[in-house]
DNA sequence: AACAAAAGCCAAACCGGTTTGGCTAAATCG
DNA sequence: CGATTTAGCCAAACCGGTTTGGCTTTTGTT
């Protein structure tokens, strides 16, 4: 690795003082009365041997790295990545870089993760937790370091958080299934402990009630997040098999939509014919599915820039208390669903 | 924020010098002969107030950063997702943080957050280049930075490098759609430019020659990257409607993929019965597709495995020249290709 | 008891920037 | 023409670590 150029350097070669030469090229020669001529000797002689600083050295000096910091459960998940895609570019455009991690579900990790970002000296954090870690995140908030949850939050804590309107997001799937006339509807979704799927669980009773309908034994089904591809066949084959069986099912997330549909498949169970179905959240390939998957989206693009804002706002100290936003989700009705 | 216990403040409280206790917490206190009482008080201490090294003042004072970078076109995109997650993972165990960033397909922004990377110190980098970037993979080579190039690279540099077969991925899909009895076989493409492409046309005439099959006017579709989707519809629309239509079509990418599919969908035309298809590549519902798609799969993981051990490999300067890999890809059968 | 060797720690330099107080020389003022 | 002001730059301190040479003190040797 070829040796950079550093101010030393600079400030050997032009016989000029350090502190000078930092000045000008940060653009700060006016303000600080150096001299048009050499203010010109400094930057042509930066840009002919491509001088960069050294953004180490720079953090340390200034008390900030320009970094942030993100961490999800899973950022191959595309709910996640999709975010992380638009936080980067919007976090680029206002000169952070960021640097993140996939905790998966645990306390721990994530624990390590916060962390390490911290000795890092990241200037602020995005976090979607895993909900269990309730220690770090008063920690930060304790400590008044700039942070804002996503998707995932606590809500006895009062943190910056951006995430969707889960309630509404579940009543609008399950209103549109009593609209088309469907009755007899379940539920499948994770065992509690997220907040987001005590809310998805919310909006379902609540909706189911409100229309006078009742939640039989076995309507709804709480799979573990680390077994649903074994426990996902009991749980549909119990739903659509019992004597007065299920007539539509919402799935409370993406891949326990894609779970649930490949056993169904192997039932042989017509969609939305014998069951209609509705998912909460996306995934890529849900309209070409057969028949096409009707599914609350979520809006992944406003999640990720209002997250940026919010940590930005708190960066440049513009705080309020802690700003909270549940963003509204859209039912895209298609087929599953028995429209049409 | 509240201000961290820094070495200074230890060495005050202690009345003992910042060097001492550095060495301590390093570890090296036997090794540097710090009497065993000085250690306990040093690391009783520390622990007690909850001392965490500075990572910018530890980088700027080793020369590293304990960061890697990593920059693909798009962390949105499953594929490039899955192997960040990977990376990030493998990364992590050995102590490595990884900040990545987006760069489209444009060589300005690559060339940008190149730059921008190698400011931050990162000691070294993981790249999927658009391809249109040979100066700074050219002069990230010649001051000897530490770097691979995953998925796309550039064939007349001599570089790390971690690819997928694709001459063989689309050999065996052609050979499939063959064996089943298909002759006039399309390819969906993109316009030339990345060397993957390339060759994953390469596998597709080659393997047609092979089989003495010819390739007709219209059974290669080249379509435009920013413009998938108008483009399409023409070229699924000319493949099929054609008098001698054809029998079989092989995607180079995903998105291709699913893009024919929709349009396909729109025509009402029968897969695989009308047209038999597989895709290059492999997108998480397509096994949920009626019928479930056959697709190329890529090694993601062993990729992104790979791309790390090759780095840490350099980054521990046992360097051989550089290193070259084409994982073998898989191919998974399903109904679209009209195989059962 | 005298001297060498080993133990134990400190001080200082360094990494590469930023920032401030102040010195010197030139320009302006009375 | 001497006294101020202003312009122009430098030196030094600082951020928070790491590393090395060497000074003291203790221990061991004969």
């Amino acid at each position: 690795m070829m040796k950079k150029v550093s101010l030393q350097d600079i400030s050997q070669s032009l016989n000029i003082s350090k502190g000078t030469i930092s000045l000008v090229l940060n653009g700060r020669g006016d303000e600080k009365r150096v001299s048009k001529k050499t203010q010109e000797k400094i930057i042509k002689f930066a840009q002919k041997h491509n001088y960069k600083a050294n953004q180490l050295a720079r953090g340390l000096s200034m008390g900030k790295s320009d970094m942030i910091g993100l961490i999800v459960p899973n950022i191959s998940d595309s709910f996640y990545a999709r975010i992380a895609r638009r936080i980067e570019r919007k976090a680029r455009l206002h000169g952070y870089n960021v640097v993140f991690s996939s905790a998966g579900e645990s306390k721990d990790r994530e624990s390590e993760l916060i962390q390490s970002m911290l000795d890092r000296q990241v200037d602020g954090l995005i976090i979607a937790s895993s909900q269990k870690n309730e220690n770090d995140i008063k920690r930060l908030k304790r400590n008044k370091f700039p942070f804002v949850l996503i998707d995932r939050h606590y809500p006895n804590i009062k943190t910056n958080y951006v995430g969707v309107d889960n309630i509404g997001g579940i009543s609008a799937a399950v209103e549109q299934l009593i609209t088309l006339g469907r009755r007899r509807i379940g539920f499948v979704t994770l065992k509690p402990g997220l907040e987001a799927i005590h809310e998805r669980a919310l909006g379902y009773t609540q909706t189911m009630e409100k229309h006078g309908l009742s939640i039989e034994e076995g309507f709804i089904k709480e799979l573990d997040y680390e077994n649903i591809e074994v426990e996902i066949s009991n749980a549909i084959k119990t739903m659509v098999s019992s004597p007065t069986s299920i007539e539509g099912i919402v799935f409370a997330t993406h891949y326990l939509t894609a779970a649930g549909l490949r056993e169904l498949k192997k039932l042989k169970i017509r969609v939305p014919y014998d069951v209609a179905i509705i998912s909460f959240a996306q995934m890529s390939a849900f309209d070409l599915i057969e028949p096409p998957i009707t599914s609350v989206i979520q809006p992944v693009d406003e999640l990720g820039d209002k997250a940026v804002d919010i940590l930005l706002k708190n960066l440049r100290k513009e705080v309020k208390d802690y700003e909270r936003f549940k963003l509204k989700t859209e039912l895209v009705i298609r087929k599953s669903c028995g429209a049409q």
